[in-house]
DNA sequence: TGTTTATGTTTCATATGTAGATCATAATTA
DNA sequence: TAATTATGATCTACATATGAAACATAAACA
């Protein structure tokens, strides 16, 4: 079997998804939550949050927020308790912008 | 075959992994870029670009997070080109914090 | 110090995320 | 308006992330 070309992460991405599992970690370390207690209300394995609190970049980010949101590490720098205001800016933005983006392409310098 | 129980996610988890959409959404259509294109720097499918685009919480967090990059999207509202700062800083305060958690287990008043 | 419990790791079976192709629709530019 | 290209959506095969179990180690508390 061929083995595809494994995937790559920038040392930033390594480093955001590292700080994440320390955030947790920290996070669940302060309200006292044993691992298997979190990882039981997140509704995952203890294993799945090991990996996480480690820096594991391939895992559901669903998964990494939820936990985020459960020991009360704030997304977004936001204080608020829902992100709709965030949102809705962001919609507003984008209705600015072109729904379909064009690049220039000429057909003539296609080949060579 | 059983079919195992779909994992749920709550409000504020929903809404954080559609603005990270609506931003790389945002920083591609700031920068021009085709969705094809970024898909091709990020190393994905543009199928899964578009997913993530429409805050999709099944979807690798490490492949999010370089797609932010890749578009300028701050994570963790750092300016800075490396978040070894931060890191260091989350290490410090668990060295401070008990490496295990003990949940003082009262072995009477399990039953009733 | 001894005992109990949490954590770190590994392995394996399976559920599931992902790439790739295809088609329809929408949107941009000439 | 016409022509071209981007986007949205869906499907299948395959790669792989996940849950569960097991074990060893380490750490907290009496």
């Amino acid at each position: 079997m061929p083995k595809s070309a494994p995937r790559t992460y920038s040392r930033y991405t390594k480093e955001a998804t590292k700080l994440m599992g320390q955030l947790i970690r920290l996070g669940r370390t302060e309200r006292r939550l044993t691992a298997q207690d979190l990882a039981d209300r997140a509704g995952i394995s203890r294993g799945m949050l090991q990996r996480i609190e480690k820096g594991d970049p391939k895992c559901e980010i669903g998964v990494v927020f939820e936990l985020a949101v459960l020991v009360g590490v704030k997304l977004f720098d936001a204080e608020a308790s829902s992100l709709a205001g965030h949102i809705k800016q962001a919609e507003d933005k984008l209705a600015l912008l072109p729904k379909a983006v064009r690049t220039p392409r000429k057909a003539v310098d296609d080949d060579f």
